[in-house]
DNA sequence: TTATTTATTGAATATTCATTCAATATTAAA
DNA sequence: TTTAATATTGAATGAATATTCAATAAATAA
């Protein structure tokens, strides 16, 4: 009971600085914002995070925990099933469901940090290299690209989320926007499709 | 000559500004800091910059400015030539030297504000557009790629590239580097492989 | 119950922040 | 040379910054 009310205070407080940050941006919050913000004094969040880089790296946390759940509903879709649908598969890699669950300037302020913080950039990393792996593990399942270098293919796919997650950004205009998308989508359901045909065709000389 | 000292001036302070963020972190900089940096009173910093916001803008302005340096270089390697090399292009493409123009970490500390900042959004969309089309005008000169969709070509070949600066940014070890970044090489290899082969084909049905 | 640990408060700290202002020095235009 | 515009200085501002500390309240353990 004692460490419960410890959990939630933190929680609530990366919260407030999760909330305050989407709002004015990551660097116009202090200390004393976020205890107004929450209706508790500057000190009792120091107490809980007994310096600013504590309170940073609990955010970075609490983000990178948000990110890795964006993939948890498509692999429990698709799981249990001999061949991936490559349409559904993409249309779950693209969706934006998960601006539902983290706000991308948040995002990006956060990732700014990995090129001073060598602890923030493995923990960053981890969490890229852990998404492909789980790709990896989806495509393993499939009967016929278990027959090729799945991790080769989830690196390729991902690649093009990643780059289109960072150019999409930019577009304003939700026609673009959508146009770009699908470019991007065909983009990777080739790799897919022309990883399958390489796989299901015999060998030939090249 | 009245005009010329203001323009030194503003560049100068730009420059320290820049400095700064590349070893503080940008969030970290102030303009007391910055003339401390570089010998004048921070109220001469004022003057040119009269708030804090112009003074990110002027550093966004010469980040961009830079990054578009960049890909100087291979348009006057490739220019004037009937056939694209692809090995050279996309070694050019993925080429690092940009690393002495510009810091990664204060690139990503400003890409962060487009999340709250519509015009520092434009702007930075804008530069990748720009990007885009620079490729695309050089992959119209291929007496071959000129015959497809070269706009597309470059959409798919910049997302790639946009990815795997993202990415590879988070990599410390120069060997998982090295073997990453020959990833995503042969993934925009094989775009370019593809489109002419497919462009030298006849015609299928499909 | 008492003792001890933890949670919470509010006041206080020195430092740094962006910004303003009046005064002076320098330069260019007349 | 005089005038006007700009460049530069240094001091001063109040607000905000992260952090500290002692005191109190609440919860748990003895």
């Amino acid at each position: 009971m004692k460490n419960s009310i410890r959990k939630e205070r933190k929680k609530e407080i990366i919260s407030g600085l999760y909330e305050l940050s989407q709002s004015e941006g990551l660097e116009n919050v202090s200390i004393a914002k976020i205890g107004k913000h929450l209706g508790m004094p500057p000190s009792l969040v120091m107490h809980y995070f007994p310096n600013k880089r504590l309170l940073i790296l609990g955010l970075i946390d609490h983000i990178l925990h948000q990110y890795q759940l964006i993939y948890k509903p498509i692999i429990s879709k698709m799981e249990n099933q001999p061949r991936i649908n490559p349409e559904l598969l993409v249309d779950r890699l693209f969706s934006r469901d998960w601006n539902l669950l983290f706000d991308d300037g948040v995002f990006f302020s956060c990732y700014a940090f990995i090129f001073r913080d060598a602890s923030i950039k493995r923990e960053y990393k981890n969490l890229h290299v852990k998404l492909r792996m789980t790709l990896k593990t989806l495509l393993d399942k499939d009967e016929v690209l278990m027959n090729g270098d799945t991790g080769l293919l989830a690196e390729r796919i991902f690649v093009v989320i990643e780059g289109a997650y960072y150019y999409l950004s930019m577009m304003d205009d939700p026609k673009t926007y959508d146009e770009k998308l699908k470019i991007f989508k065909d983009q990777v359901y080739e790799l897919i499709y022309s990883e399958i045909n390489r796989l299901e065709q015999p060998a030939r000389s090249g």
